[in-house]
DNA sequence: GCAAGGTC
């Protein structure tokens, strides 16, 4: 009895086209779940029977064992140590026994096995997954047992006649290291994807009850595409539009009005433009610099690949990349188009582009533009890249819309149009450019006639549309007296389209050709992002909030890099230079660390802040944005929470807090606080909740729109500007407004301790510097206008006790000037620094030009002399 | 309920 030979290809359809080459079309087929085609011939110079069939992808598929399958007893770290299994991937069971039974079945009595799997690591991953199960089952009766060789692989370029004999008379071994590698990614993807998405679901379902998702993903894929349109998202917010400025002048000629560009383009001021265009009206005329013609073309595409073809669907079909899969899949499937799952634009050498042209010959709507193809006599298409994949995307039978319908013919009719427009000839047009100078500028307008459309017969969207000039001589000089003056204004990128998104996946090597759709659905379907108007990808509240997330935390989780990272990794083992376990282990222990870090951070930035505050606290101070009372929480580090907003307000430590007059901030319409520090010579000031986290905002901000801006880092360590601190100049509760005087101690300022009464008294806002005033001070207040004349600081208006004061005939009130006045100079006690009072040298600069000058409040910044004034000395303390 | 990669 002749040895039998199994050949296993990736898909049925390989298997069919592999058995009618080697048979040469004899061979019989058995139609089941999976076809079997069976034929005689010879094998290593043996007469042989063979059997081809398939399997349906990969075999198996990797997952955890059942004890790691319960959420709530599984702690997601366990995960990267944890064993892993293999699984069958397709299960499906038909009447006839699933996949794995039937390969099984025609295995059984087998002698030898040639793998004919795609030849990508993927494929060479599938070839040990069969091999390893049924080379078990096979008979040792045979002949080849004894050449020590039962298993082989076939390597093929492409699934043509010659490239399927080359490839079986020149048969190799499988590579192993390569579908080493495949096993590694499966292995770290696994782990690193559930461990992350398993613990940030529960994570974040523990404390929102509007989450609106039930599970929050996490992978190395999904992330970084939605990071990619967040990104965008973020460039929309942030952009700052810029005036911009450019001329066209108006000519007239023959009859024709032309408008002309100018060779500068867009300037951004408004001057640049205005010159030029004084100059050209004066001049009146502009002159004939240049008459150029050339032939251009524009060349005809390349052959379709599965992005290429996504990206036209979802612009210009209106269909997401998924389902245009699903429906390439379909006419597949029915043999209407060729394999949609390719990367390569080039044809195959063996290409025959007329064979390829018949099945479109009879075609109602193709037919005559590809017999005319055919009679022209067929030219070799333009090259593209060969991935060593599979061809491009063609039409394999004719398809009329009454058969397909709908998004099928629409898809087939676009895959159609565009083969042909592959092996077309290209577009070819005549450019004319006309250079004119004027007031010293340069000008120019341009023209277009197409010669010979050439391919854009059948792609009419892409065609060149004729933009006729009149004829212009060189030297010749036109009369302008109309230059407009255009003012535009630079705007922000729109949001990604599905097509944008694609091209940057592809370019960061995010996905592939089957698995990019599968991402891009899986954002949607989770509610990271929503697919609006234009199919432009809109990242949601909860999108944005992830990756916002992950950027504090670590940014690493959701840029390209995550992928690249694992991919490079991996090809380490394929190239056979480090060993998978090694591989997988580094990569893990990396990925490890970057998860004992992110729960950590995770617990920093969302658990102190928000789940036990809702519950504590007492109400204190209004929220600006909100309108509700936040509560302070005494517990440190001491904050308030807004538990409409979920925002927290960290405040000073190590002292108290009250309500501050119930004054708000002009700024933002948070309710002010006080606070106070503990001690006998304890300081208070106000602040502003918000203004205090967030110091480094423009004045002019809108905290309605703070979601746009990066503030974490100050969120949680209070960066702390209180109003004492605050540059803002109209701001009543500034320092621009309150400050009195310069300190003598420091850089800072001295302003007036609000609530020091009885015992009135200054306080510096940077050092522990402190003046109290006279006292038998009844009551004290900064003038708000009036000046010191030879020092610049604020006045102080002191009311002393009617019953003590040292003023004459009984008065009370005196505005005086805290550093130059003598009376209160001789009355106040400093604390915590060496001198106080007036001096030449220091007086100057001090409020005086900057703050007085322009009427606002005096005595901030510069005087640090160390002079003493003879007449005033705190040198006792 | 979780990843990403095949393929139907």
């Amino acid at each position: 009895m002749a040895p039998v030979v199994l050949m296993v290809a990736e898909k049925p359809s390989i298997a069919g086209m592999l058995a009618s080459f080697l048979s040469s079309g004899r061979m019989s087929t058995r139609k089941s779940y999976l076809d079997v085609h069976e034929f005689d011939g010879t094998f290593r110079g043996f007469q042989a029977h063979y059997k081809v069939t398939s399997v349906i992808g990969h075999v198996y598929g990797i997952d955890f064992p059942p004890k790691y399958q319960n959420w709530e007893l599984t702690d997601p770290l366990d995960l990267f140590g944890a064993p892993t299994l293999k699984n069958e991937a397709n299960p499906k069971v038909t009447s006839l026994g699933n996949e794995l039974i039937l390969t099984v079945q025609e295995a059984r009595g087998c002698d030898s096995l040639v793998l004919w799997l795609d030849c990508d690591r993927e494929g060479e991953n599938i070839c040990f997954e069969g091999s390893y199960y049924w080379f078990s089952l096979f008979l040792s009766r045979d002949i080849f047992k004894r050449s020590g060789q039962q298993v082989f692989r076939a390597r093929f370029s492409a699934v043509s006649e010659k490239d399927v004999k080359t490839a079986m008379s020149s048969l190799v071994e499988p590579n192993q290291n390569e579908a080493l590698a495949v096993d590694a990614r499966q292995e770290i993807d696994l782990k690193v994807g559930v461990a992350f998405t398993r613990f940030q679901t529960r994570f974040f379902q523990g404390k929102y009850g509007n989450l609106d998702s039930s599970v929050i993903s996490f992978g190395p894929c999904q992330t970084p595409t939605l990071g990619f349109c967040v990104e965008r998202h973020t460039q929309i917010i942030t952009f700052v539009p810029k005036p911009f400025w450019t001329l066209h002048p108006r000519l007239s000629k023959g009859g024709h009005s032309l408008q002309l560009d100018w060779e500068r383009g867009r300037v951004f001021e408004q001057a640049t433009a205005l010159v030029p265009q004084k100059a050209v009206l004066k001049s009146g005329s502009l002159k004939v610099l240049d008459v150029s013609q050339k032939e251009e073309r524009k060349a005809r595409p390349t052959g379709l690949n599965t992005v290429n073809m996504l990206k036209v669907a979802s612009t210009a079909l209106g269909m997401g990349p998924h389902h245009a899969m699903q429906i390439a899949e379909r006419l597949y499937v029915q043999g209407y188009i060729s394999y949609p799952r390719t990367e390569s634009t080039a044809y195959p050498a063996s290409f025959d582009v007329k064979e390829s042209l018949l099945p479109l010959g009879n075609h109602p709507v193709f037919g005559d533009y590809a017999r005319s193809l055919i009679a022209a006599g067929v030219r070799a298409p333009k090259s593209g890249t060969d991935a060593g994949d599979h061809p491009p995307i063609t039409p394999m039978r004719s398809g009329t819309e009454s058969e397909l319908g709908g998004d099928a013919w629409r898809l087939y009719d676009y895959i159609s149009r565009h083969f042909l427009g592959s092996v077309s000839p290209d577009c070819k047009y005549k450019r004319t450019k006309v250079t004119f100078s004027g007031g010293g500028e340069v000008f120019t307008c341009s023209g277009k006639v197409v010669t010979s459309p050439g391919f854009t017969i059948a792609m009419p969207w892409m065609a060149v549309t004729d933009e006729n000039l009149p004829a212009f001589t060189i030297g010749e000089s036109l009369p302008c007296s109309e230059v407009e003056l255009y003012q535009g204004r630079t705007s922000p990128p729109d949001y990604l389209t599905e097509s944008d998104l694609i091209s940057l996946m592809e370019k960061h090597g995010i996905g592939t050709d089957a698995s990019i759709p599968v991402h891009i659905n899986n954002i949607c379907q989770r509610n990271y992002v929503q697919v609006q108007t234009g199919r432009r990808l809109v990242p949601t509240a909860l999108g944005i909030t992830l990756i916002r997330g992950y950027q504090t935390i670590d940014a690493d989780l959701c840029l390209p890099d995550i992928r690249s990272f694992i991919e490079q990794q991996i090809t380490l083992i394929a190239k056979g230079q480090v060993d998978h376990e090694t591989v997988v282990r580094n990569s893990l222990d990396k990925f490890v660390a970057k998860f004992k870090n992110f729960i950590e951070k995770m617990d920093a930035l969302f658990e102190a802040h928000f789940s036990p505050l809702a519950d504590s606290g007492r109400p204190l101070s209004k929220c600006g944005k909100c309108k509700r009372y936040m509560k302070y929480i005494t517990l440190r580090p001491s904050r308030l929470y807004c538990s409409t907003c979920e925002e927290v307000y960290p405040v000073p430590q190590n002292g108290s807090i009250k309500l501050y007059k119930e004054l708000a901030c002009p700024l933002d319409n948070f309710e002010l606080v006080l606070f106070s520090l503990g001690g006998p010579d304890g300081k208070s000031y106000p602040l502003c909740p918000y203004c205090y986290n967030h110091p480094l905002e423009s004045p002019a901000r809108d905290p309605s729109s703070e979601a746009t801006t990066s503030s974490d880092d100050q969120a949680t360590t209070g960066a702390g500007m209180p109003c004492t601190m605050c540059p803002h100049a109209t701001c009543r509760h500034s320092v621009m407004q309150q400050g009195v005087c310069a300190c003598p101690e420091c850089d800072g300022t001295l302003i007036l301790d609000p609530i020091s009464a009885p015992k009135w008294r200054l306080d510096c806002n940077k050092c522990s510097f402190l003046v109290y005033l006279p006292a038998n001070t009844h009551k004290v207040s900064r003038s708000e206008h009036d000046y010191c004349d030879d020092c610049g600081s604020a006045l102080l208006e002191v009311d002393f006790h009617k019953n003590n004061t040292p003023l004459e005939g009984g008065r009370t009130l005196h505005t005086a000037c805290v550093v130059c006045d003598e009376l209160l100079q001789s009355l106040v006690v400093m604390k915590h620094g060496k001198s106080f009072g007036r001096s030449r040298g220091r007086g100057r600069g001090r409020g005086r030009g900057r703050g007085r000058g322009r009427g606002r409040g005096g005595g901030r910044g510069g005087g640090r002399g160390k002079h003493q004034d003879p007449r005033m000395s705190f040198r006792d303390f």
